[in-house]
DNA sequence: CAAAGTGTTGGCTC
DNA sequence: AGAGCCAACACTTT
C-alpha cells in the first residue's frame, strides 16, 4: 500500500481526528507489531495526549505529551482508522488505543508486516530506518546536483537505487515505475550510467508527481484507504503501473513487466532504453 | 493451486 | 566499513 503520498495523506487525516486527543489505554492483540516490550508500550501510552503528528519519507510519527514519540510504519497493508468503541472490531486490527471520548484510534493489518515503537520525542529522527532516509522530496530539501553526484556512486540499477531511500525518501514501486517512465529511462539502466540531464530530469519529475500524487490523495491499487476509509484518485493518473500490455501513451508500443530487484517493475520498451 | 503483491530488515558475501 | 543481493515476514487474491 503505502508510498509518500499515501502516508502523507493518513497523516492530514489523522490529524484532522485525532489531534488533542488522549489516549486512556491501549490493546495490543498482536505483540510482533510492536518493536519493544508490548506491555511497557501500554503502559508508556497511558494518559498521554496526541499533540501532532510528523512524517518522514513513508514513516508516521506521533508526538504525544510528556516527550515521547510512536513512529509507525506501514509497510505493505497498515491502516489506520478511527471508530466508536461501540463499532465491531475489524478482522486484521492489531492495536487498538482507547480515546477519552469514547473513540478508538485502530491499526489494522492484513499482512502483519507494519511496525510501531515509541522513542522520546528529541529521538525521532534518529531511529533506524529514519536516520538513514535520504531527503524529502521538495524544491526545498531535495537537490539536484548532490542527487546527480551521489547517483554517480552506486552500482545498482536506478529502479533499485531509488526504493532503497537512501538518495531520496518516499518512493516505492508506483512511484518509482511512474518517475522513471516520465523521465525516460530504463529501470535497469545502472544509477551511475545516467548523464546529469537524466538526474536533472528525474529530480524534476520525483518532486512534481509526488506532489501530484499527494494531492490526488494517494493511489488505491487494491486496498489503501486514508484514516477516513476513504480511497485515493492517483491511479487514474498512472502511466505504466499496473498496464502491462496496454499501448504507450506516448508511443502506443505495449508496456512490458519485468522484475527487477524482486520488484514488478512496467516500463515502456520504446522510450525506455537502457544506457 | 501456485504465484504475486503498495516495504523493510537481517544475514550473508565480497 | 560499506555495498549489494536475497530470503523472510503473513495473508489474500488471482
Amino acid at each position: 500500500m503505502p508510498e509518500l503520498p499515501e502516508v502523507e495523506t493518513v497523516r492530514r487525516g489523522l490529524e484532522k481526528m485525532i489531534l488533542g486527543a488522549k489516549i486512556e489505554h491501549v490493546k495490543v492483540l498482536y505483540p510482533k507489531i510492536i518493536n519493544g516490550d508490548p506491555s511497557d508500550f501500554c503502559r508508556l501510552l497511558q494518559e498521554r495526549e496526541i499533540l501532532s503528528l510528523d512524517r518522514r519519507g513513508k514513516y508516521l510519527i506521533f508526538n504525544f505529551s510528556g516527550d515521547l514519540s510512536m513512529i509507525s510504519h506501514l509497510r505493505m497493508e497498515g491502516k489506520y482508522f478511527v471508530k466508536k468503541s461501540s463499532d465491531p472490531l475489524e478482522k486484521h486490527t492489531h492495536i487498538v488505543f482507547f480515546l477519552h471520548n469514547g473513540r478508538q484510534l485502530r491499526y489494522n493489518d492484513v499482512r502483519k508486516f507494519g511496525r510501531m515503537e515509541l522513542v522520546p520525542t528529541v529521538q525521532r529522527y534518529e531511529v533506524a530506518g529514519i536516520k538513514k532516509l535520504g531527503p524529502e522530496p521538495t524544491a526545498a530539501l531535495f537537490d539536484a546536483t548532490s542527487f546527480f553526484a551521489n547517483l554517480r556512486k552506486k552500482k545498482k540499477v536506478i529502479k533499485t537505487t531509488l526504493l532503497d531511500q537512501t538518495l531520496v525518501a518516499g518512493l516505492g514501486n508506483i512511484y518509482a515505475d511512474e518517475v522513471l517512465w516520465l523521465s525516460r529511462i530504463h529501470p535497469e539502466t545502472p544509477a551511475c550510467n545516467l548523464t546529469e540531464d537524466d538526474a536533472k530530469l528525474l529530480h524534476d519529475n520525483i518532486i512534481a508527481e509526488l506532489a501530484k500524487a499527494i494531492k490526488a490523495g494517494g493511489t488505491t491499487i487494491k486496498t489503501y484507504t486514508d484514516a477516513f476509509q476513504h480511497s485515493g484518485s492517483f491511479q487514474f493518473d498512472l502511466h505504466v503501473y499496473g498496464k502491462k500490455g496496454k499501448p504507450c501513451e506516448r508511443c502506443g508500443t505495449s508496456i512490458e513487466k519485468i522484475v527487477v530487484g524482486q520488484r514488478g517493475t512496467h516500463f515502456c520498451p520504446s522510450c525506455q532504453k537502457v544506457k
